[in-house]
DNA sequence: TCGAATTCCCGTAGGGTATACGAGAATTCA
DNA sequence: TGAATTCTCGTATACCCTACGGGAATTCGA
């Protein structure tokens, strides 16, 4: 009934897994290294090389590619082979995703960085963005429960670094970035999903909605869209989807980081805002 | 190679199915009506019917369950024969999806709302958390081309009236719509996702964290996150994982919301900001 | 009243997925 | 030179969607 994840249940072996080239030198023998002594036959692979072959393949070819069965033609070997370095595929997953998550080149603890926390923030956006833009496939894995790994951890560090030397207290901290990545997070990922889905019909967005044109014609009603209609008329809507969804990234995160600004500033003179509303909630 | 869904290339039978409640008066004779003059055997089942019982399914038992067999077994008919009344399943789900986007209840044009802006932009907010908490699967469901019919329409009507009511230019109402949907969206559906994936592993969030307690004793390097550790130290870190996750929401919509805000005010004597950072596009 | 036309019903078949099991091959140690 | 250990991987199972085509039900025209 409760279709349980494989990788699942087996949380000191995911993370051995996923740590497995951050040895603690605390740890003595790291059963995952890729060389070790005694008995047995030699591995003819490394989780490295799985973990590598599944991005690029998930890269070029779609997340649906990097099956078990069509990573192994892949590595050249039968398809349980790949059972002896993973344990099952969703962590092979986990694997990847920390993987692509450390590539983004933010700076670590006393590396150098801007002064300014927004230009900070900036730099988590465009990594995030371009890391999204590289490997497509991304926008496909849940956000819920990541990888607890290097990369991950790694990421989660520095914008909260960032928000932390704004000012912020240490609870506002934790909770503005949490909202912030879901924010750019969620923005990469559309985007991202958004060109894949081009790729993988063969059709852009801007013939997708030409083809529904009919819409319009045949369905749509002006006096139940009076808003969309003034809009329409006063050519408001942008002809490219694309720079609409580029226009509305860069305008949601300026306003958002605005507000977050705006909770720091003492303000000068500044009228006391009238409460937000709060009692929507259920 | 380029895997086609199937729903896609007949976009004119798509639209007429997601409309199939709203006739225009000129569109004649309506194919998809439920009763039909004419030769041929009776149908015994209607579109609605296979669409409501499809989420119901996916409600109770998740969205796999709502698979065409599985769906078929429900309805106490052959698996091939839900075909007759739904050309594939990806434009099943499109079904499923618009009459649940359609659910929430927004004030049409002419209805009456509250006269702030913020107070109609909460509404859509709760309405949207309700809709994913009501149906957890919607959140597995890709938000990229949503299926173009009047549940989708009416929100998206809702949403712009509302930025375009505060005072905002057609073109701006556009970009600001797209980036709090974005966010509401989103977040919304991680919301969801997240209970969906405690209720389908039987395991809370909490649970799963405190299973990685080894990452800390064993993995975690102080020395490389100084901004989580002083959090740490600070208890600035939610005891409640849902609790973080809803205070983080209010935290975002609130701060976004104040950024657009002070776009409309002209602000009394307030300081000219300083551009924010645009240099990082690539 | 009786074909003919029309429409719905649905069994079978085929190609895709992950992985449990267990036998066989390779390597090292005693 | 066994014995122990470890890696390799073929087979089998249980799902998924849907193309195809024959059979069943209903109405219309004559």
């Amino acid at each position: 009934m409760s279709e349980r994840r494989s990788g699942e249940g087996q949380p000191d072996k995911t993370l051995a897994l996923l740590w497995r080239n951050h040895s603690q030198p605390t740890a003595g023998d790291n059963p995952t290294d890729a060389r070790r002594r005694g008995a047995g036959r030699r591995p003819s692979l490394t989780v490295d090389d799985v973990v590598r072959a599944g991005i690029r393949l998930a890269d070029e070819q779609g997340l649906a590619a990097a099956s078990m069965g069509g990573l192994a033609k892949e590595l050249g070997v039968g398809t349980m082979t790949l059972y002896t370095y993973v344990p099952a595929k969703e962590l092979l997953l986990d694997l990847m995703v920390d993987q692509v998550l450390g590539e983004r080149e933010l700076p670590g603890p006393g590396e150098p960085r801007p002064d300014d926390w927004r230009a900070q923030v900036e730099i988590y956006s465009e990594q995030t963005r371009a890391m999204f833009q590289r490997h497509l496939w991304m926008s496909q894995v849940s956000a819920i429960r990541p990888p607890v790994g290097p990369g991950m951890l790694a990421a989660r560090e520095y914008l909260l670094s960032a928000l932390l030397g704004a000012g912020l207290s240490p609870r506002d901290t934790n909770t503005a970035a949490l909202a912030v990545t879901t924010y750019i997070d969620s923005a990469a990922s559309n985007e991202a999903e958004s060109r894949l889905v081009e790729r993988t019909t063969g059709q852009t967005n801007d013939a997708w909605w030409y083809e529904r044109n009919d819409l319009w014609e045949t369905y749509f009603d002006v006096d139940q869209h009076p808003a969309m209609t003034t809009i329409w008329n006063a050519k408001g809507y942008h002809s490219n989807t694309r720079e609409a969804v580029a226009d509305s990234y860069r305008y949601g995160l300026d306003r958002l980081l605005d507000g977050i600004q705006a909770m720091l500033d003492p303000g000068p003179g500044q009228d006391v805002r009238a409460d937000p509303v709060q009692g929507v909630a259920d």
